[in-house]
DNA sequence: GGCGTATGCTTACGCTGTAAGTAGAGGAGA
DNA sequence: TCTCCTCTACTTACAGCGTAAGCATACGCC
């Protein structure tokens, strides 16, 4: 009987990762991620203890993904560049937020966090309090989770084949112009494309930013 | 044989609300809503044509209680207002953002959407063009949503019963405070108590409506 | 009175996560 | 070399899920 390679964690959290990628959320079963490794699902269970810790695993290692701000630069800067890098990683496997909000389990690894450690660090270096800098990253951390599960998920899932179209404006698919007059100009204008996800929430992480520098004290 | 009330679909919606608020969204199974009204989980299907129906039928009935801005102020108030009223609307809901991103199904309905109009009309009072107020809308949006989620959500689900713990930094429990020293410096101050999601979250929006006023052009 | 239609119940299918028990291969100690 | 221990993977099984299909009942209208 030929022996097989056998199975380890990395190789079960890539194939999670790319199954997820691929198949989305719902695609991803113990049992389908079993088939994709020529394995029966059991056998995941050495390796990954619950689809809790699978999940988890995953969101680690797209966290690890994230790039520590450069802390010489201004405190605004390392929070624009911190952020950006959040945002694009989970960008690159985008339903990997929605695992995190959807899961429940263990607290989050160390090295997951420590580029958000970083970005405190940079938001004490600026002035900021306690109370501030809890509040700047919950704000930071809002906009970024924000932006990337409202341009992903299901708000936006039935149109993201229009024109790559993003954000609550985007889920309406028809409506009566006269009872939402603003909305559906809006919507109209989206339509003409040139919506650009990055640049949108790049525009957005600047004016939080901006508003931020009032209150650092 | 006696005849039962029939049922309708405002009576099954208002069930399932009650329900996930109670158990949260895992709890919510077609067949326990059906327990709850006394029914068998088939006769669901008369009313509702799909889960994911059900589910964009509570979250309409939760949009529904969004109150529009008063379209006299100036802009900066009818967004902050509006936000305010859809982050307190989802907040006494708390499953309801998860089921909007989870769900995957019809666009949303007029009604939901109405507040959303007035926020959009303001913004075009206010001096934006189409694109400043897609970007504009996805930012307030996201803001909303993302502090919803991230302070109900998985993140924060395994601390929330720690002192209303909220946000990012309060899913690490247990951590070496030498591996990340800002964090747990954070995280220490956030256990002293005195955490209001309500009002970080005010305090995140007014940053970014004071950002966004420099955009307005 | 009879009939169409709407409502609810029953049964069934394929899927899920995972608990429990079993088989076999690799390495360690005698 | 033989034996035993441990680790990996497989098999089986269970309770729960969403929902398709078919059947029974009761109401409103002719």
């Amino acid at each position: 009987m030929a022996r097989r390679e056998p199975l380890n964690r990395e190789k079960v959290l890539d194939a999670a990762l790319a199954l997820a990628d691929e198949e989305g959320l719902d695609g991803l079963s113990m049992r389908r991620l079993a088939k994709a490794l020529g394995v029966e699902a059991m056998s995941l269970y050495n390796h990954v203890s619950n689809k809790a810790d699978l999940l988890d695993g995953i969101a680690e290692r797209v966290f690890a993904q994230v790039e520590p701000p450069d802390p010489e630069l201004p405190w605004q800067e390392q929070v624009r560049s911190a952020a950006l890098s959040m945002y694009r990683a989970f960008r690159r496997h985008p339903v990997v937020p929605m695992a995190l909000v959807t899961d429940r389990s263990n607290p989050t690894s160390v090295r997951a966090l420590s580029p958000l450690d970083a970005l405190v660090g940079a938001l004490y270096a600026g002035g900021f309090d306690d109370q501030g800098a809890w509040r700047a990253l919950g704000a930071v951390n809002s906009l970024v989770f924000g932006s990337l599960l409202l341009s992903t998920g299901g708000f936006a899932a039935d149109v993201r084949e229009h024109a790559g179209a993003t954000n609550v404006g985007a889920y309406v698919t028809q409506m009566n112009p006269a009872a939402l007059p603003h909305f559906s100009r809006l919507l109209r204008w989206t339509q003409g494309g040139g919506v650009d996800p990055e640049a949108d929430f790049r525009h957005a992480l600047d004016a939080l930013i901006k508003g931020l520098e009032n209150q650092a004290s």
